[in-house]
DNA sequence: CCTGAAAATAGAACCGC
DNA sequence: GCGGTTCTATTTTCAGG
């Protein structure tokens, strides 16, 4: 992990569909050069994923929301989530609540619905999001 | 949108990289058909963006947490949190905590001392991330 | 890490449905 | 409108240095 890692990062972070040819030009190394550095970072696991961002919005789903929820059966709360179209995020967590979801349905209506479902695996308190000013920030790591 | 866009956003959301060639052989059509229709998806906005996901672990980034805020300036937190290399994501609420963050620490002592900063926006509420079981789940349109 | 050739892929123009 | 075919340009891969 050098700079020039962490500049083909920022690049691959904006656009992940970007040719490494086209990265080589802006950092100013040749086309092989790039592929075999990001091959390395992809056998480290540093390079995780590449995902492709649906807007939900665009598919009808208007309502995001965030559910914390008191359960102690983390399980078979993961296996509820796990089977419900809604879901997008599950993370186990340390505190009074000890998961939360987050979901994205088409309406209030369906929400609550999904609340409803939710309730039977423990108390649920529901944060519905307003805005999100920053919906996702890659990772710079503190070396710029 | 029909079931082949679903198909199409499917693969892509598994795998942002694969090229149109190998995606058009897997759904039986041709490159320049699959070329066309992302083109299309990409324009309506459907598609939103490509982004390469970085482990954070790998970077040492080894603590996550969500910290509710209750603030009265949501600005000059917004503000706060788009120049910290540790948030990764932020939302304005609607409840008694107004707003979250996402962030990511490379230790509690660090976590720590964000929390000191972040306190003066308002009363805080942490909670540290133990497990997601679900860290991303692509759309899959209700049409399946 | 660079060069250079071969293979794979992407883009554009055109045709048929 | 939508997808297929063909051709060309670009990109990727793999050899060798």
């Amino acid at each position: 992990m050098d700079q020039i890692d962490l500049k083909i990062l920022d690049f691959l972070q904006q656009n992940a569909r970007i040719s490494f040819s086209e990265l080589g030009r802006a950092i100013n190394m040749t086309q092989p050069a790039v592929s075999e550095r990001v091959r390395k970072l992809e056998e480290k696991g540093i390079i995780d994923s590449y995902r492709t961002i649906v807007s939900p919005e665009k598919l009808g789903k208007t309502v995001t929301a965030f559910i914390l929820v008191q359960t102690n059966d983390c399980g078979k709360l993961t296996a509820f989530g796990s089977q419900s179209q809604d879901v997008v995020e599950m993370h186990q967590l340390s505190g009074q609540f000890n998961f939360m979801l987050k979901v994205q349905t088409h309406s209030m209506q369906s929400l609550n619905t999904f609340l409803s479902l939710c309730s039977q695996y423990g108390f649920t308190s529901t944060m519905t999001v307003l805005s999100s000013p920053l919906a996702f920030k890659g990772i710079t790591s503190e070396l710029d």
